[in-house]
DNA sequence: GCCAACGTTGGC
DNA sequence: GCCAACGTTGGC
């Protein structure tokens, strides 16, 4: 099967590229998802190896700031068990767990941010989920869309506005 | 900090 | 099953 692609959004304070760096083995549990097609993609979609465009989301600008990959298949999300844990999940047990997580490692930290602006200016990026969908925070990406967002981030020369 | 978009909950 | 209320995400 090919290789797939993914974007996944998180809030650079929370967890960000500072956090994947410094996880051990650049690898971090990609846990916390309760939005149920976040969910499903985690769980039957992803597979090792796919690749990852890593976006932090509210911090201004917005932007892909990193490549990662899936390591491994997704498993259930402990954190859904933990009462004391902000995704606790009451009505979810280990015998039928309602949530999933997956292991991302960073592979490539971009030259350059590609921006929200500059995914909306691009032309071929116009039908990324990203712009459609605002709040979804596991994404599909198309290899086309792939290869337009990591050209612009490996590009060295500066951004012209 | 504001607020629009949109997913989820719960009353009926 | 409908849909209004509510809560959260995330851009600005």
């Amino acid at each position: 099967m090919a290789r797939a692609y993914w974007l996944v959004k998180s809030d650079p304070d929370t967890f960000g590229l500072a956090h994947l760096r410094a996880s051990p083995r650049r690898t971090t549990s990609w846990d916390g998802v309760r939005n149920y097609q976040a969910r499903s993609l985690i769980r039957d979609r992803m597979r090792e190896g796919d690749g990852v465009l890593f976006y932090h989301s509210g911090q201004r600008p917005p932007a892909v700031v990193a490549l990662a990959e899936v390591v491994g298949r997704a498993y259930p999300d402990t954190t859904q068990f933990e009462e004391t844990h902000a995704g606790y999940d009451p009505a979810s047990t280990p015998a039928h767990p309602r949530w999933y997580a997956i292991d991302v490692r960073l592979v490539e930290e971009l030259p350059r941010p590609v921006t929200l602006p500059e995914i909306r200016a691009t032309s071929g990026l116009e039908d990324m989920v990203l712009l459609k969908r605002g709040r979804l925070s596991v994404q599909p990406v198309t290899p086309a869309e792939w290869r337009t967002v990591v050209a612009l981030g490996r590009r060295r020369s500066e951004r012209r506005a």
